[in-house]
DNA sequence: AATTTCTTGTGAAGCATTTCACATGAAAAA
DNA sequence: TTTTTCATGTGAAATGCTTCACAAGAAATT
């Protein structure tokens, strides 16, 4: 006999990214000193409306009062929980250029339990260099020290020839999300995530909207 | 008498991002050697269906040839002009910590069109400071100095706290897009385009989908 | 205690986006 | 030249996402 597979809700990439936007807003709020709030204000603060913000919150449970609102601590935390930022993550950075060094020091990755803690490179001179309290270690020992610090997620911020390389390396050494720099298009198994963030193509995309007088449902 | 409106074709900010993949895909099998591509390969290496390369290019035009396929140089010239990247941008760089210094490098903005050139920062350390051959100039002089180069486009990189004046003072200098860097919402006035960068969503959207396995539809 | 006010949670409706499927036409092959 | 192959461009169907609208329930007010 077997168990009920689990019920795979499949949530859009929109409500992850609100949820995101959800979460920084209730940071806020509590700084304010605010208790509760309503997902008409939630709403009015992100631009979105409040059925939006119901109906997000919704594929996750009921986590308000009617009447009353939502608990701004109590639904931090539950947004916490559902994102997986309600504990910490080892991050190692690959590729300690411009980007990847702004990267290291980059304060709202921690203060989402992102860690980057450590360094790696190809560069003789950038070996053993020190960045904010860490040694750039040598890529060679990529796929070793990765396995062995049980690092989950890397970012890679090597240049688009050899980026492939490192996404092969880490993928041996059992990480399961990669955040890509490169302007390419990687290759990894079905079962490791992989996000690529391109800056050029928002600075595109503004383009774009200037030349053609564009009128967006939303800018996001 | 008036001329007759221009059609307000609605176009989706996927499909934007979408010819931002189609172009630099259409880059890669220029320096390859392809003479022509058909929307089968264009959507094999973005990772697309071949009905979603066709049905966006066809808002735009009749690209294609039949039988045959898409001309790579003539395809890739005519999404350039679409994104408006056929021409060179302007930009400005305001707040060069560790995020604005490692963009001045940034070799993708220049490849695309995008100049920095100009630099802000409100430190005196930084103010006369050279990087990559750009002097930073005091923020003070940021709504003079950015009329007087006609810059079109600015990419914000200063602390939360202050982006929100940076926003004021570019739009009275008459900038007409904003790449914002810091983590919070800023409000312009609504003929001008904003877009947010937030590097932890990435981050967060990886945690969530390590956490609760999730299948999307598209990773971006 | 009863009434009013407020705001959630959620099916259903409305929109938007993606995919299908095929007529059309160009190129290649016979 | 004729036939076959190939691949576009596009209405229509399918799917996905957002907004509407309201019942339900909790708090505040009378």
């Amino acid at each position: 006999m077997s168990s009920e597979l689990p019920e795979k809700k499949r949530i859009s990439e929109s409500t992850i990214h609100r949820l995101s936007m959800y979460y920084r807003s209730l940071s806020l709020l509590q700084k304010e000193g605010y208790d509760t709030v309503s997902s008409k204000e939630l709403a009015k603060r992100e631009k979105l409306t409040p059925a939006q913000v119901r109906k997000d919150l919704s594929f996750f449970g009921s986590f308000g009062t009617r009447g009353l609102g939502y608990d701004v601590t109590e639904l931090k935390t539950k947004i916490g929980e559902i994102l997986g930022i309600d504990r910490q993550w080892k991050v190692a950075v690959i590729g300690i250029g411009n980007i990847g060094s702004a990267l290291v020091s980059y304060k709202e990755f921690s203060r989402q339990g992102f860690n980057i803690v450590k360094l790696f490179d190809n560069d003789q001179r950038k070996i053993g260099s020190n960045h904010k309290g860490l040694i750039v270690s040598d890529i060679n020992n990529l796929e070793k020290e990765i396995a062995e610090d049980g690092i989950e997620m890397v970012i890679i911020t090597v240049p688009a020839t050899v980026a492939q390389y490192m996404v092969d390396d880490v993928v041996r050494a059992g990480v399961k999300a990669i955040l890509n720099f490169a302007p390419i298009n990687l290759k990894v198994p079905s079962n490791i995530y992989l996000r690529n963030e391109n800056m050029s193509m928002e600075l595109e995309y503004l383009s774009f909207a200037i030349v053609n007088n564009h009128t967006p449902k939303n800018m996001k």
